[in-house]
DNA sequence: CTGGAACCTCAACCGGGCTTGAGGTCAAGC
DNA sequence: GCTTGACCTCAAGCCCGGTTGAGGTTCCAG
């Protein structure tokens, strides 16, 4: 049998502050069970659910955008393979498309050093 | 002679409403004279000033090292050739970093995509 | 000289992603 | 049974880059 952890250990576990847990869950990316006596019972499915949260997040997705496609998955489940696989296609494209914003700004910028323009007509980097 | 322009003057010419403007010289990014009626009035060279700041901010650097760098230009210069060239060197590594950094956040992406490995102690996007 | 647009200040608020603190409760080892 | 540490809630605060609004003043055209 799995059997349950607590706030601290999942704290301890992932490298993520209690506070920031507690956080995730008001914000509905993560759930626990509650003991009679109110403390938070996390399945260990959380480890990886968290694990989850912190990749994305990491790649620079708004914890809100990764919590409407965790929500796709049962409240205690884990991400599966396939579930990776579906959030990866999802966002790669997103990591793309920042690091092409990023190369033609950076192109800009040294094209646009060199003649000193800035002129709000003309000037690449301010559109 | 170069008149002197109104806040709305620098907000339309500039595309930046009034409110970052006084935002930005409560931060001492730019600079005003008073007129006796207390109103701001801008030498055109600001113009040039807040396209500087704004071609810099869409590139991700934060107000304060804008306002760093802009302390070296006299209060009321546009920012000259010369100037936006060192500015340059400055901050190109930045975005340079930046790149490679998203770069390899994508391939470990796409590496752990089909892996669907996320323990925190083997995932590379965990680190 | 007057009306309305443009300007002024100061304070409060927004969102994102938390942290910190006060004040109180629970659980486990001795 | 008692102590101690882990846990609870709720509110407030922080940083960033501003926006919004109230309440008041200035400038300019007619």
């Amino acid at each position: 049998m799995t059997p349950e952890i607590t706030i601290g250990e999942l704290a301890g576990r992932s490298g993520v502050p209690h506070s920031a847990l507690r956080f995730y869950e008001s914000q509905g990316l993560i759930h626990s069970r509650r003991t009679t006596g109110n403390q938070r019972r996390y399945v260990r499915a959380t480890l990886r659910r968290v694990a989850f949260i912190r990749a994305a997040h990491h790649l620079g997705i708004p914890l809100a955008r990764i919590g409407e496609v965790l929500a796709l998955l049962p409240s205690d489940g884990a991400p599966t393979r396939e579930f990776w696989e579906r959030a990866s296609q999802c966002w790669s494209a997103d990591i793309e498309s920042r690091i092409d914003r990023l190369e033609r700004m950076r192109d800009r910028f040294t094209r646009c050093a060199g003649c000193g323009c800035l002129s709000f007509d003309g000037c690449a980097l301010l559109g």
